[in-house]
DNA sequence: TACATACAC
DNA sequence: TATGGTGTATGTA
């Protein structure tokens, strides 16, 4: 392995020039194609393994179809340079033969098959189709420009390969060595180095390995990424107090309410106040541009001096680092002053230094297993603002007047279709000529931009971009301090363009596309399909194959056979793309959908397995659902044969549920039929899930949505009648039993909604399977008898239960959504049946007709529940609103208006 | 509505 | 030793 020494050329630009030389002769070369190979001895010698492996590829892979989809995806990954067909050569290799390459294969076939069947649906277009497609095309397309806001400024912030980052800051002696962060099954992420050998997040370790041989391979360790997140999101929320996290690693921000002064600075003059005496001297570099890293400056360098000396004292200084904010009522410009350690000092600023090797981002940090849970999406701190901060603080920021605003204004003002048109042409022309029509828009930002011949609004402009940057810079200065872990940036008027943005100048860097209109369409034109959010493999080859399409400006040119080929939502989807148009709202107000839990396991093919994992997971969402208050209306599973296949199947229940033999009852019956379908083949299963969806808030009023009785009644006389005498049935059931309501225990059963159902479901007995002999042996091609899977009452005792460890516990405290009032009520104890009849025996005879409305008033309808959440978020925007409920780490934001 | 598929991270 | 887990969105039947 190499030693440290043998990588000095990572803190040594000279070495490294030298040491990153290609050499044409070397074995290296079969593999990687630019000057960016690292050669040192000990690589060499990994190279060589290589070189060998590469010419077993060669003899035995000429009969083998390549599988596109399994491709090294370098569109997005800092994979310039490498060879990709050599790499893909020896991913191939690796996976020929597996049931995963042979699902692989019979995939791509299925997209082949579809773009076969869009391909021939285009040859059938007529001229007339076309030119009529594109006349509606041209609409959308002016809807959407319409549309188009410059006004925001949204920053991405996405820490560089973070998982890798906090290992290798952690253990310095993986900074030499390609590494990477994950098990043999799958990678999460992986170091520069590594990346040098096309080893990458979302690749099993295995393949890496032949990738790599001497990769190392480091465990996950989700609790200490949390932890640093937190830290990095303390950082971010002094920026935007709503910002959207979308994993551990990565963010967007809405900055514009900040740069006016509206948001943070206030806190942050506050600080200054309190921080005044504490101020270094030590300006900070300004007026760069986007991307260039930051210098060190003379008091950094004194932190160094003192930091070199120990490395614990480093960690110190650099966590106590305090940044120092002053905001200039003359220029408006913020000036930071701060005391931090020296950049060169950090971890991970090697990577500065191999900027130059143009490694980007494609796929990083894959969040493996990784369980959200409150503390994670709530601990994050929020500095507390005093009422006096609260109210604009102690200086007064005029906002700074934008191009943007302006431009957009202008738009407005003027006939939109006027100003394209000058630019426009027709489908016909356009084909004819086989000229791109990608410029038609540079009519009407001509017009736009004549304001910026007055000197003044140039020049605020300008003040307004630097400060922009200078911001930014400061945000990512400051989680490096902090964590010594470094972030890259994109600064972009959307969430789309900003995306794109901070994988530009990766790592460690940032890249600003400002809000003018010319520059995004500059920005757009090249850039690859596949950069876009939303558009993977699948998409990207069928857009390359059928539309011939690449880049975006291409996608605009196809833009009628688009709209003869794809959905409207697709379609308008893909325009958006073209033309560099987002999101502008970083929406944190996302409600969850659903909640799922899976795992794969070494082969399960016996019924009572799959009954008890099946239990297991039931379970393990139970818990979840329980601690996030929520229930479930909808209940599915996920099976995956060894073969790979995946099949979800998915129930309605008539009530919400929440409980583990709830879910069971729920998720034992959909798996019992697919035990029965494949039968008499075993169902040989490789992972299961189990989710739920149809989510509700526990304890709100209308957290059912079965309509109560007493909605019913008001709403439909017959279906009152029907639900009235079901209930009154029920209730006539256990007559005997009046008492007050109060919370009982109810043996598993929801009174009477599925009570035809109850015992079969809830307390069916998985481990009446074990009686049969067949069932309980090694399994073979043996039929399992339909009778005997699922169709048993729960009579088998606790004992036979835990058997298999996967004991159900029958005391488990069961909620149940009354019927008629709509409550949940948690039963704990016997008889419960019988106590839930009484309640809704009560509550039937409380509930007199003229109470009906009074109640039903109450419900909390989805449109008043929206029209409260849109209030909620309209508060949200004063000033004294309350903290906003984070959202879930894994929610995946649509970049799309 | 149910399911498969695609996608992100 | 042998290709993950969690969640969202969308098209189609």
């Amino acid at each position: 392995m190499a030693s440290n020494e043998e990588f000095d050329f990572l803190s040594d630009e000279e070495n490294f020039e030298n040491d990153w030389k290609f050499d044409e002769n070397d074995d290296i070369s079969t593999y990687i194609n630019s000057s960016t190979t690292p050669l040192s001895a000990d690589t060499n010698k990994e190279v060589v393994n290589l070189g060998k492996a590469m010419t077993i590829v060669a003899e035995n892979n000429s009969n083998e179809r390549k599988v596109s989809r399994m491709d090294l995806n370098t569109t997005k990954a800092g994979m310039d340079g490498l060879d990709k067909d050599k790499i893909n050569q020896i991913i191939l290799e690796a996976s020929k033969g597996s049931k995963f390459y042979e699902n692989e294969k019979k995939r791509e076939k299925q997209v082949q098959k579809r773009i076969e069947e869009l391909q021939r649906k285009m040859a059938s277009f007529t001229n007339e189709q076309k030119v009529k497609a594109k006349q509606a095309a041209d609409k959308i397309v002016q809807e959407l420009e319409q549309g188009r806001d410059l006004s925001r400024t949204i920053v991405h912030v996405d820490m560089d390969a973070y998982y890798a980052a906090v290992e290798m800051r952690d253990d310095p002696s993986l900074k030499s060595k390609p590494m990477a962060v994950g098990g043999s099954a799958m990678l999460c992420t992986s170091n520069y180095l590594a990346r040098r050998y096309g080893v990458r997040a979302g690749m099993p370790g295995f393949i890496a390995k032949k990738l790599c041989p001497n990769l190392t391979i480091v465990r996950t360790n989700f609790d200490k990424y949390t932890k640093i997140s937190h830290e990095i999101r303390e950082v971010l929320a002094e920026y935007d107090r709503n910002f959207l996290p979308m994993s551990l690693d990565e963010a967007y921000l809405d900055i514009t309410d900040y740069l006016r002064g509206n948001e943070g600075q206030n806190k942050r003059m506050g600080e200054v106040k309190e921080e005044e005496s504490k101020d270094i001297e030590g300006k900070h570099d300004t007026g760069k541009i986007a991307g260039v890293k930051f210098e060190s400056t003379d008091t950094q360098e004194n932190v160094c001096a003192e930091t070199k000396e120990n490395d614990k004292t480093k960690t110190e200084n650099a966590k106590d680092a305090k940044f120092i904010v002053r905001v200039k009522q003359e220029t408006k410009l913020v000036e930071v002053k701060q005391e931090t350690s020296k950049i060169e000092a950090l971890p991970n600023h090697d990577f500065e230094v191999t900027k130059q090797v143009k490694v980007e981002r494609a796929f990083d940090d894959d969040v493996t297993k990784y369980k959200q849970n409150e503390k994670d999406s709530e601990g994050t701190h929020r500095p507390n603002r005093t009422e006096a901060q609260e109210t604009k603080g102690d200086i007064e920021l005029e906002p700074i007047p934008l191009k943007a605003e302006t431009a957009k204004h202008e738009l407005d003002e003027n006939s939109f279709n006027q100003q394209k048109g000058e630019g426009m042409i027709t489908v016909g022309q356009s084909e004819a000529q086989g000229e791109s029509d990608w410029d038609f828009g540079h009519g009407s930002s001509e017009n736009d931009t004549s304001f910026l011949h007055e000197e003044p609004a140039v020049a605020e402009q300008e003040m307004f971009y630097n400060k922009v940057e200078e911001v930014v810079k400061e945000m990512r200065r400051k989680i490096e301090v902090k964590t010594q872990l470094t972030a890259s940036a994109g600064i972009a008027p959307n969430m789309f363009l900003a995306k794109v943005c901070s994988d530009k100048n990766k790592p460690n860097g940032q890249f600003y596309l400002k809000p003018e209109r010319d520059k995004i369409m500059d920005f757009v034109r090249e850039l690859p399909l596949r950069k876009a959010f939303g558009i993977g493999r699948v998409s990207e080859q069928i857009l390359t194959s059928v539309l011939k399409a690449n880049t975006c400006s291409e996608l605009y040119d196809r833009r009628h056979l688009m709209q003869l080929l794809f959905t409207p939502n697709a379609c308008t989807n893909y325009l958006e793309i073209s033309l560099g148009l987002g999101s502008t709202v970083v929406d944190v107000d996302r409600e969850r959908k659903s909640m799922s839990t899976e795992t794969t396991f070494k082969e399960i093919n016996k019924p009572e397995e799959h009954l008890a994992k099946c239990h297991e997971l039931c379970q393990e969402l139970s818990e979840s659902l329980k601690a996030h208050r929520l229930t479930a209306r909808k209940i599915g599973i996920k099976l995956k044969t060894i073969n790979f296949e995946v099949k979800t199947r998915v129930v309605t229940a008539s009530f919400p549920v929440q409980q583990t033999e709830e879910l069971f009852s729920h998720a034992k019956k959909l798996l019992v039929n697919e035990i029965r379908s494949s039968s008499p083949e075993p169902l040989r299963l490789r992972l299961m899930g189990v989710r739920a969806a149809e989510l509700c808030e526990k304890g709100m009023v209308n957290e059912s949505k079965q309509p109560t009785i007493i909605s019913l009644m008001k709403k439909n006389g017959s279906v009152r009648e029907r639900s009235i005498s079901l209930n009154a049935s029920q209730a006539a059931e256990s007559s005997k039993a009046c008492g007050p309501e109060q919370e009982v225990s109810l043996e598993h059963g929801s009174m009477s909604r599925e009570d035809e159902v109850r015992h079969s479901e809830i307390c069916s007995d998985l481990t009446v399977l074990d009686d049969h002999p067949s069932t309980s042996k090694e399994y073979t091609n043996d039929h399992v008898p339909s009778d005997q899977l699922g169709c048993h009452n729960f009579h088998g005792n606790a004992k036979t239960e835990r058997s298999s460890n996967q004991a159900v516990s029958r005391e488990e405290p069961t909620t149940f959504n009354c019927p008629v009032c709509g409550r949940d009520l948690t039963f704990r104890s016997g008889n419960a049946l019988l106590q839930m009849n009484r309640h809704v025996d009560t509550c039937l005879s409380k509930q007199a007709v003229p109470g009906v409305l009074k109640y039903d008033s109450g419900q909390q309808t989805n449109k008043a529940k929206q029209s409260s959440k849109k209030r909620k978020r309209e508060s949200s925007k004063n000033t004294n609103r309350t903290v906003k409920r984070k959202p879930m780490d894994r929610f995946v934001t649509k970049h799309t208006k």
